[in-house]
DNA sequence: ACTACATGCCTAGCGACGCATAGTATGAGC
DNA sequence: GCTCATACTATGCGTCGCTAGGCATGTAGT
């Protein structure tokens, strides 16, 4: 399987609004610099979800405003600066919300089409 | 227990590229007008999904053109007419692949937060 | 008759947000 | 001294659900 990617378009719909969660799903796991971040997405989802810089970036920059995440630059031994961002307590809190979320609409989205996912063989 | 609605900013964002899928599971349970439609949306999620007017039938038009619906008016005796929709076989296809898409897509969202639908008990 | 509301359809423009694109810079391998 | 992966930033575009309007009819309340 693994199959064809994911057609692109609508990727990007199904993504809309599950940026932040999925970013925050990552750092609940240990800190990361934002390259590290959109590498460990690709690598979890066996590259159905793939990152842009023009997004990964921008949600960042949006969360540390938003007090989910911080940030401090590393500066590793004969390597570059790297801005390492860590998930705050607050960031945890937004990041359950988020996930009730989802959870609740996906379980709307299965009521409606009548659809099981484990109807699915993976 | 039903509880609070769901955050429309968040629901507006998860409904992005999934109004398409909805409206044709809808339809592939049999004929139905524009309005209708609506309310079986709202009904069937129990009022966690709930389609704007100016969602609606923009998106009925689109698939319209699209050849994934086909319409008629209808003129009922004693009452307005209405415009009913009715699924095609080119349509039954695409709701196919989009749902294959989207459940690929949560089964990666799944797997890169570490989450399992059934872990929630609803 | 008049008001109010549910039903029923339509459209123009707004805004959020992922993407495309471009720019800057360092270290490794050839 | 190339190229490529790494690493961060900024600007503007395009899509699509929503807001906010418009039009029209049947029913119920007063």
């Amino acid at each position: 399987m693994s199959s064809s990617p994911l057609d692109p378009v609508l990727t990007a719909n199904f993504l809309r609004g599950n940026t932040a969660i999925i970013v925050l799903a990552i750092l609940r796991d240990g800190p990361a610099h934002g390259y590290a971040i959109g590498s460990e997405i690709a690598r979890r989802s066996e590259h159905t979800l793939e990152f842009k810089q023009g997004t990964l970036y921008p949600i960042l920059h949006e969360l540390e405003r938003d007090g989910s995440i911080c940030s401090e630059w590393e500066i590793p031994n004969g390597d570059r600066p790297r801005r390492v961002y860590t998930i705050t307590e607050s960031g945890q809190r937004e990041l359950e919300r988020r996930m009730e979320a989802w959870q609740r609409f996906n379980a709307a989205m299965i009521r409606v089409t009548a659809v099981r996912l484990d109807e699915q063989t993976g």
